[in-house]
RNA sequence: GGAGGGAUAGCGAAGUGGUCAAACGCGGCAGACUGUAAAUCUGUUCCUUCGGGUUCCAUGGUUCAAAUCCAUGUCCCUCCA
């Protein structure tokens, strides 16, 4: 039951495509949003609300889970479905990200990355064997390869030296990864350089990985910068595997992505966002914290079909915010990730339909423009 | 009746002659957040025409200079009877 992935159809005006992918009897369409729940929980939500905003795939983080609970603990639980209660797919990412985001609690070498484990002090080292290991032990469906993520702007030598460093820790996870019941990802690296990106993206492909990831992006550059490296990245890769393109969520970073020929996303935003107050409309994204909200006896969203927006007001979420309670960032978390998913089902009917252009020129104007709900 | 302590910005609370428009926390008002060290972080919070103006319970005083020292008053708290 190992998770399939199936090519449906090309946008005729883009780069764009629709997919399916094929999972314990079930089938999900792509282009997907994917929501993160790094330590085996969307933060706040139920993996029944996860399942209620349509979502699909789900994350989790192979860094914190070695860390807590252990993966060791969780395969003797029976694996991460088993163990956090959610039988959709789940993809793991391999602490790469934590290459980059831990910046000053780590030490790169050939072998691997050393951390300092932040709840006990303790020196511990990630390589690219391990992070398979322990991605086998959570039974993940998707496994990630062991990457350096880098940051921007980054100098073309030390980049260059970075993707020939993620391409040996690719083929070194590609040896031990067993691959009965999972499918293993690469991930092409190469920050700004499209001459990096396409060596990264060839060497990877001669690999043979069951779906190709671009890392690197939403690391702090501009928009067209990150278009420009997932279209450097992306046409070099075979049209039968999934792409997947990592960390980000923004709405139109995700219609730009999927016009340039993206499968799945992920990005923590939707949740974290909500924690922080903010809802993503159609017009915008909104700070619930605002004091114009005081009153707002409306939804979020009239046209949104999310629980909060069905039962509950701006000013009540506003309230339990300001409040610091829970059951707001939970309503928020909901609303977001639902209006992610809603897109890309807007982004695949445009697709099926071959106006996917036009459905970027109308969703910008809207996002962009000066009109409220 | 006696003894002592206190009153500082929306609230709590530092400061006890000049470096004080006054630390810090909360609350308020905004901002950031992209493979989650993030329910976190940042800015701002007397008035202002940005030159300055007016503040630390009230009034009077000492001093070149007072939130800070002195006198009186008002209110609050604690203990003793």
């Amino acid at each position: 039951m190992k998770l399939e992935f199936e090519l449906l159809k090309k946008e005729k005006n883009s780069n764009a495509r629709l997919g399916k992918i094929i999972f314990n009897n079930k089938e999900y369409e792509t282009p997907m949003f994917m929501p993160v729940g790094t330590q085996a929980t969307v933060k706040t939500l139920s993996p029944e609300e996860v399942k209620e905003t349509k979502a699909g795939i789900v994350l989790a983080n192979t860094y914190h889970l070695w860390l807590r609970p252990g993966d060791e603990v969780i395969k003797e639980a029976g694996g991460l479905h088993k163990f956090m209660n959610y039988d959709g797919p789940i993809l793991t990412d391999s602490g790469g990200y934590q290459v980059f985001s831990l910046a000053k609690r780590k030490d790169i070498k050939e072998e691997g990355v050393y951390f300092k484990n932040q709840y006990n002090g303790d020196k511990l080292l990630l390589t690219p064997e391990k992070s398979i290991q322990i991605q086998q032990n959570l039974g993940s469906d998707i496994v990630m390869s062991f990457d350096e993520c880098i940051g921007y702007p980054a100098a073309k030598d030390y980049v260059a030296q970075s993707v020939e460093r993620t391409l040996r820790w690719a083929k070194r996870g590609k040896d031990v990864f067993k691959g009965d019941k999972q499918i293993l990802f690469g991930i092409v690296q190469g920050g700004i350089y499209p001459e990096l990106r396409k060596h990264c993206a060839k060497e990877l492909i001669k690999m043979n990985f069951d779906g190709y990831s671009i890392g690197g992006t939403s690391v702090g550059e501009d928009k067209e910068t990150q278009y420009k490296m997932v279209s450097d990245s992306v046409k070099y890769l075979p049209d039968d595997k999934i792409r997947y393109l990592m960390g980000v969520g923004d709405p139109i970073d995700l219609v730009e992505n999927v016009i340039r020929g993206i499968d799945i996303f992920d990005c923590v935003s939707p949740t974290r966002l909500a924690r922080h107050g903010h809802a993503y409309t159609k017009y915008g994204k909104i700070n619930l914290k605002n004091a114009k909200y005081k009153r707002d006896f409306t939804p979020i969203s009239k046209t949104c079909d999310c629980y909060a927006c069905k039962y509950y007001t701006k000013a009540y979420i506003k309230h339990l915010i300001n409040a610091e309670e829970s059951f707001g960032a939970r309503l928020l978390s909901i609303h977001n990730i639902r209006f992610l998913v809603s897109l890309m089902e807007d982004l695949r009917k445009a697709i099926k339909e071959d106006r996917i252009l036009e459905f970027r020129e109308e969703f910008i104007k809207n996002y962009y423009g000066e009109i409220n709900e």
